[in-house]
DNA sequence: GATGAATGAGTGTTCATTCAT
DNA sequence: TATGAATGAACACTCATTCAT
């Protein structure tokens, strides 16, 4: 079956969310995945292959993330009561950021980013560019509702994403993704959140 | 001279910031610097104390960089219109994130950081705690001073970096570290800048 | 159907004359005969096992050429006139030396020769050995039917043969057999043979 | 000292000789040489680089014989009795098909020339080009002094040319080139040229 | 007839490091 | 200070082959 593929795949993603594509050798991967290191060659043609994979299947999950954020996005605009931002919300976070396969990915790519045009992209596009774009049109569609007020929603969503963002590489990014940090992740988050919807809609 | 000492960290600085410590070798070093491999060993003892005295320096260079920032701000409390708070942020942005040497380390850690302890450590201290700390000491001395209300100077300082360090992720730390990207990031500082000032501040 | 069989073996011979046995993988050939590499053992028991099919089946071509030629020739010792010896070097040139099959195997033999005592003993039969004990026979019998003056019919044969092989080497044993070669070569033996025959049949 | 990558230069050159440049590997160079795998990378960039020294001495060298050559045969043009032409062939028998180093480069050269273009060429000039050119001129000279009657000095250079060539490759060029083995040419050589002149020279 | 999956041995090459000079 | 020469271990990858299906 597919199954051995299917551990190298996410032996590699493991070790190389840990050290860096370049710093894990074919070597380690087999050792872990307990297969010979020439067999590795008959599921992918060589070690880059692996790193693109991962890189298709992570750009998949997260299309489909935000295809999911997007669409709970519409329902709410016709009817407001229907569908909560928290839920919105815990799809970003449970189902991306604190996800199991993505945050290894990420991981991966903030290393990956530094030397590789496509990962570089791959980063910008899914931690800064569509992060920033859907909160933006959150925030837009919440004026047209009239739930707050008129404003600069570019503006606003830097301030709702940039803590957020702040807390993930702090909490999320960095050494192993235990639950207490989750934990400490979901405290902030909750704090921040909390207060700055306040803040959004006070006048209201 | 200690030439040819200042030049191996130099090279291996600009090298180690972009492909990450341990997919830099001795021979990528040695070429740029221009002398043979075994001649790095006279002025270091492996290639890891080449990475220790970086961080070691770095760190020296960022603490000065704290303390003329605190003396600042002590001075700021005895005669408030002696220092703009402008000096104090280029001293951030312009000695730190921006600066060239800086810069690199942080683009190192940010690599290493994720499976290396003591760079986890200088990495959470020098981009999370320090400057998070100091901003919110800041933000408690101003209300001191009756310069802002009065209110959780800790949030204050997570909402005034969190921007901060997202704009400089996606600006200072990928990619070629160019003028045109320095502007980019200086541009999303001063609007983020003025429009919080403004904010803190229309009440009084 | 034997066919996969036969692809197998032309494909094998094509790829061996131009890069040697050693120097062709099973995975090169498989790629060629589009079938995956395990199939290749269903039809042979190992790599070499496909060179011995090649030499088995070029000594018995090159033999039945060996006989036609013969009996060609014993024809020509009882009636003189029926065929001509352009018939005989016709079927050395087109059916042997240019042929597809056996200009292939010969490129191979003059790898293989170098190491491989099997192809060495081959390699000498059939383009130094058999050719010129023929053309010596073939002189003999011209003394014999006296179309041409007593001699010694061995130093004649090299006489004859060494050009041949000659521009063989130089045109037909090297780079791809093209119709610009083989027409190269046709025209520097016809010379050559033109010559040849005047001068010995010029006393005559 | 220079000793080891001489020594790996001849065995490198004994074994490709032998078996064809991809058939040899590394390691049973070094295995000969007595040096361990990585210390030929010290010497030889790669593998190629050893192969490209050989072919660049062998044209050299062979440079160097045909200018002596060259420069004998001019002499000859002045005063026809002071270099016999028995010196000259000498050179390119003794000092070039036999000499151990040449005999190995033209039989590698053999293999290496189907698959490899600058191969191709420089076995072209070696063993057809150069050779026959150097051979028309002598025949020019020789006319041109009247030592042997006008005719088509070209011609006349095959047919001297291409039973040495025939020899060459039947004796010097496959299987090892022991003393018998040379003696075996040098006879059939000898048995050739005494005919040859006895032919050219008869008229006169 | 053909293939999916695996493997031990071997490929050329790079690695950080040593040490005598 | 610097280097020429070497090395053991590791590197990604290819090889011919096996065997159950």
């Amino acid at each position: 079956m597919q199954d051995t593929k299917e551990n190298i795949l996410m032996v590699s993603l493991e070790l190389f969310s840990q050290r860096g594509f370049s710093a894990v050798s074919i070597r380690d991967i087999c050792k872990e995945v307990n297969i010979k290191e020439s067999s590795i060659y008959y599921h992918f043609q060589n070690k880059r292959a692996i790193l693109e994979e991962l890189l298709q299947r992570f750009q998949s999950t997260a299309n489909s993330m935000m295809n999911q954020l997007d669409s709970a996005l519409n329902d709410m605009g016709c009817s407001p009561d229907t569908l909560s931002h928290d839920m919105i919300e815990n799809c970003f976070f449970d189902r991306y950021l604190m996800d199991d396969f993505c945050n290894k990915v990420i991981r991966l790519l903030l290393i990956e980013q530094l030397d590789n045009k496509e990962a570089q992209e791959i980063y910008d596009l899914w931690l800064f560019a569509k992060p920033l774009a859907f909160q933006s049109k959150v925030f837009s569609m919440l004026m047209e509702i009239k739930m707050i007020k008129p404003a600069d929603s570019g503006y606003m969503a830097e301030k709702y994403y940039a803590p957020i963002f702040l807390f993930a590489q702090r909490w999320l990014f960095c050494g192993p993704l235990t639950d207490a940090r989750k934990r400490s992740f979901r405290a902030a988050i909750d704090r921040h959140l909390h207060k700055f919807f306040e803040e959004i809609m006070e006048e209201y």
